[in-house]
DNA sequence: ATCTCAATTATTGTTGACAATATATAGCCG
DNA sequence: CGGCTATATATTGTCAACAATAATTGAGAT
């Protein structure tokens, strides 16, 4: 249940997990917008390949819920609907909450400083504000990402940081960063960072779901925008 | 965000829809056990179709994680470890735990009143005990199918009951029915749904996560089996 | 006899052509 | 002029052959 091998020499990498990533990165970075159809050969044209490992990579793409695609009649870029936007955090809420807690139990000495010093250059990207923004979000996933990589469980990990990572960085851009937010963001992952080296696990869960709830609050309060579902 | 489509009209299936079907079975049956290769020439030949669609089906039994594939050296049905399936428990318990308190929120009269029929009819199957346990389980899996369903959110619905559904049923055959456990089950069960009745989430939550680790530290007292992993 | 290495075999990755389905266009009828 | 049907076009689904990689077998040396 490897996520990803980051550590083997000979990672032989397939045309349809090249495909895979630049896919992924055009949709995240808004080259392909939401909703817009994927015409196999098109994208067999662009990617420089045949149609057999693009089907490959759209197949993936949908898995991880980037692309939705209906029988005989193709893919398009996901668009979520408010709705399921909301559900998306409902979904991440159970998720990091259960991580939150497993790490309490199970988070090394070692990781657990790592995660001081990621909120130390948090706040300190915060405070010169220039920093781009960008760094920020990043930096922020990172938070959660580690939390879920201590949790010691490899399923959740993969269920959260590989099948719906580039889904939520899709879906973030444009509503994090609310004026308070950042700074009171930080707060709350210090007090999740506490409750872990407390070893508090039922506190843990508390704080990382009221974090993604509030969240989720902010984006429940504003406007649906224009919803294509 | 659907699941399937079970009330379109002109469903087309197309042939990799088959081969997942089929292939799900055959691994989930037991016809192909866990561990063991999957060939592509030969499965192609077994389902009387090219390799095009058979890799098709692969690639989405693998986002269902009841096949683990490596590149250029081929896929093999799943085979957990027992911290693999001890793993699987903590993730259904953050997910289930979710939906229960969302469907103490959202479920209908008439859905509270589908699972109190539910549970009579598990209560009188486990009366008379002839009755196989096939039924049992299956009908206990509907339990909580419904209540992911009653949440309201398909994300959870659609990660619970698609993306791990069958893997659940894989693991399952071999651990419920223990002694006690069927009764006890049942008890945790009328439980939970006195919770939805009272619209109490903050209980309902409680109540399922309970229930699942009870059938999660069945399952860590028992010997670790042969371990393939 | 065992280990190493090279050649062979088998399996997966990729491609282009063909078939089936859906979408778009144009003509017809009301 | 608007809506519907039939044709034409484009797109997806399927297939069989080819290329590249991994697994296996056998020979040779120590």
């Amino acid at each position: 249940m490897a996520a990803s091998r980051p550590n083997s020499p000979a990672s032989t990498t397939t045309l349809a997990d090249r495909i895979l990533a630049d896919l992924t990165a055009a949709i995240v970075e808004g080259d392909l917008s939401p909703g817009e159809k994927l015409r196999e050969p098109d994208l067999a044209r662009r990617f420089g390949t045949s149609r057999g490992p693009l089907r490959d990579a759209l197949r993936r793409l949908e898995s991880r819920r980037l692309v939705v695609a209906t029988p005989n009649a193709g893919a398009r870029v996901v668009s979520l609907s408010h709705e399921q936007l909301l559900a998306l955090y409902e979904l991440r809420e159970a998720l990091e909450g259960q991580t939150a807690r497993l790490a309490a139990e199970r988070i090394s000495a070692a990781e657990l400083g790592e995660l001081e010093r990621l909120l130390d250059t948090h706040a300190a990207e915060i405070e010169r504000r220039h920093g781009r923004e960008y760094f920020r979000q990043q930096g922020d996933l990172d938070f959660h990402f580690r939390i879920a990589k201590a949790s010691g469980n490899a399923l959740l990990y993969d269920t959260l940081c590989v099948d719906h990572y580039q889904l939520m960085r899709l879906y973030r851009t444009k509503f994090s960063n609310r004026f308070g937010r950042p700074n009171r963001a930080l707060a709350e992952h210090r007090r999740v960072l506490e409750a872990l080296k407390d070893r508090d696990g039922e506190l843990a869960e508390l704080l990382m779901r009221r974090h993604i709830r509030a969240a989720r609050d902010t984006i429940a309060a504003e406007p649906p925008s224009t919803d294509t579902t």
